[in-house]
DNA sequence: AACATGACAAGTT
DNA sequence: AAACTTGCCATGT
């Protein structure tokens, strides 16, 4: 994918994949979050284009990244379905789609790193 | 080249 | 309290 810079620096893929490989292993955190961390609600949306496009790296966690309601809205833009199940793998619990106890697993870039 | 859309979220009505 | 509107930027058509 060509880096496109904007005129600040870089761009938010950049940014998103780096705050996305940062999440601990067996935590998650929302579109809102990142955004936020990367300024403020910028765009929960593009969070959430930047994942599309980290979902084909398999160095980026898109699996720990869903909304702000710990529900797996993404779910289908994954190589076969298996977001859930990494999930599962990581000690997190999914129920319907949704991630239970989300609140205990959230991890906030903006609160966690600074 | 212009218009529409998308893994969302927060503020307003 | 529920529904509607706005913000934001890259991609696809």
């Amino acid at each position: 994918m060509s880096k496109k810079r904007d005129k600040t620096g870089y761009s938010f893929f950049e940014d998103v994949h780096a705050v996305v490989r940062l999440i601990p292993r067996g935590r998650v955190t929302s579109y809102g979050a990142i955004a936020h961390y990367l300024g403020t609600k910028m765009s929960a949306r593009m969070v959430g284009w930047a994942m599309n496009a980290a979902a084909k790296e398999k160095d980026i966690p898109a699996h720990r990244v869903v909304n702000r309601i710990g529900l797996l809205t993404g779910k289908h833009h994954f190589k076969g379905h298996s977001m859930q199940k990494r999930l599962e793998a990581e000690g997190i619990q999914v129920k319907k789609d949704s991630i239970v106890r989300f609140q205990e697993h959230f991890w906030d870039p903006a609160r966690e790193l600074s």
